[in-house]
DNA sequence: CGTAAAATTGATCTGTCTCAACGTGGGTGG
DNA sequence: CCACCCACGTTGAGACAGATCAATTTTACG
């Protein structure tokens, strides 16, 4: 039996699920999968007949470009989970490869219609995709508009708040199963640069971030330095 | 009585209409707003209470940094059509401005669930969705890795391709309403770096650009300038 | 026509990249 | 249990794509 908490968590955000609603998702999200971390689970050009939710660790979503070029296009974490609609194109566009080791449960297109029955989860979902739609217009706007500094920090508060709204953040610390260049090619940085940027958040006293562990010692000095409005991740509640 | 046609040509890509559908789409769609140029019709923190489809013009969502940079984070051609899961959400998390002349369709929450009981409908309007997605993720690569020359080559090529799915364009090419600034802030350059690629394009004979006028002189060359792939615009058909 | 917005061009500056070397820590096989 | 190894992190120096600043020309439009 899988453990549903994060994912259930997100969800809750949303809509207040009932009994059924939970009894529903339990029933049907059966075994989860475990992948060894730089496992591709889903992979583009592979038809869209299934849909994912990550129980636990982290993914991306990513593009190569044929000289090797790499953009990261969204980070997938505990409790996320794809668009439901995924359904309506033939094939997906973009593979999703996991970062560490993860849980994962895969819904087919007769399960999510099923769950899609009960208005809560429908709504969920349809708030789901909306989020991460936001998600990916401020990346856009991170790569697109901010410094080396701004973007790294903006990154690490979104990706603090994200954990943060599925309960896997300490007062100001978290686990980042992310190395340096995994940070470069989702902000488009290089992985030099990168080092360089995190030790200077690292001298501004902001954060330290060592060995896969992050420690956030100023999160509004962070969010400021950031630009960092968390009203796009709707974490608050319905 | 307004004029559906790139709107319905665009739903079409996706699913062929009953006439049933098409007679739903006219009635629903009843009398179109219209507004020059410059006018947010959508703001950002408004309620989410209608979902608009551009009818004729080009406009954009955008935002605003503090210190006046902005980021535009897609065009809307005419025939897209906003997420119609809106309504999931209390609020917009981007203002919708228009960069030329337009002629919008508002639909409320009730009119897009009435519309959404044709299968038909349904389907389309959830391509719509993905496709927009997929173009967003394209814009973060575009960004996030791709040269000046790359970067605007390959914007071109998909706004060619999206106005043609639509039958706006000619032979070889289209009008394109958009300053070299409103360019800049899509591709995240300067306006002033713009204006030299565009050049660059120019001597190059791949492109040729004036007064709100695109030619392309070198479709093949443009594409392969730009890497680009069209199957993520699905604008082929069902 | 006159005027303001947009495009064009040149000169200079800078944030970030690239290349290259070196340090470090955790896992593996002997 | 030690020694090696390899991926990852760190640091320095030099190069370059694109930004910025500042004119000047062209175009659109009342």
């Amino acid at each position: 039996m899988s453990d549903l908490t994060a994912f259930v968590r997100k969800l809750q955000c949303h809509a207040p699920l009932s009994p059924t609603d939970l009894h529903a998702l339990e029933e049907v999200a059966g075994a989860a999968h475990h992948f060894d971390s730089g496992t591709s689970f889903a992979k583009e050009g592979s038809p869209a007949d299934r849909v994912h939710a990550l129980l636990s660790g982290f993914a991306c979503r990513f593009k190569l470009l044929p000289d090797g070029r790499r953009q990261i296009t969204s980070y997938l974490l505990p409790g996320d989970l794809c668009d439901t609609r995924t359904f309506a194109l033939r094939y997906l566009d973009q593979s999703i490869c996991s970062l560490s080791r993860v849980e994962v449960a895969v819904f087919t297109r007769e399960q999510i219609q099923r769950l899609e029955q009960s208005p809560a989860l429908s709504h969920a979902f349809a708030c789901s995709s909306l989020i991460n739609q936001a998600i990916a217009r401020q990346w856009l706007i991170n790569v697109g508009q901010r410094t080396a500094f701004e973007r790294l920090s903006h990154l690490l508060c979104e990706v603090f708040e994200r954990l943060r709204s599925v309960g896997l953040t300490h007062e100001s610390s978290c686990e980042l199963p992310l190395t340096q260049t995994e940070i470069a090619d989702a902000v488009a940085l290089s992985a030099v640069h990168v080092n360089r940027t995190l030790m200077e958040l690292r001298r501004s006293r902001l954060v330290y971030f060592h060995t896969r562990h992050l420690e956030i010692h100023d999160l509004p000095g962070l969010k400021i330095a950031a630009g960092f409005d968390p009203a796009y991740l709707y974490c608050g509640g319905h």
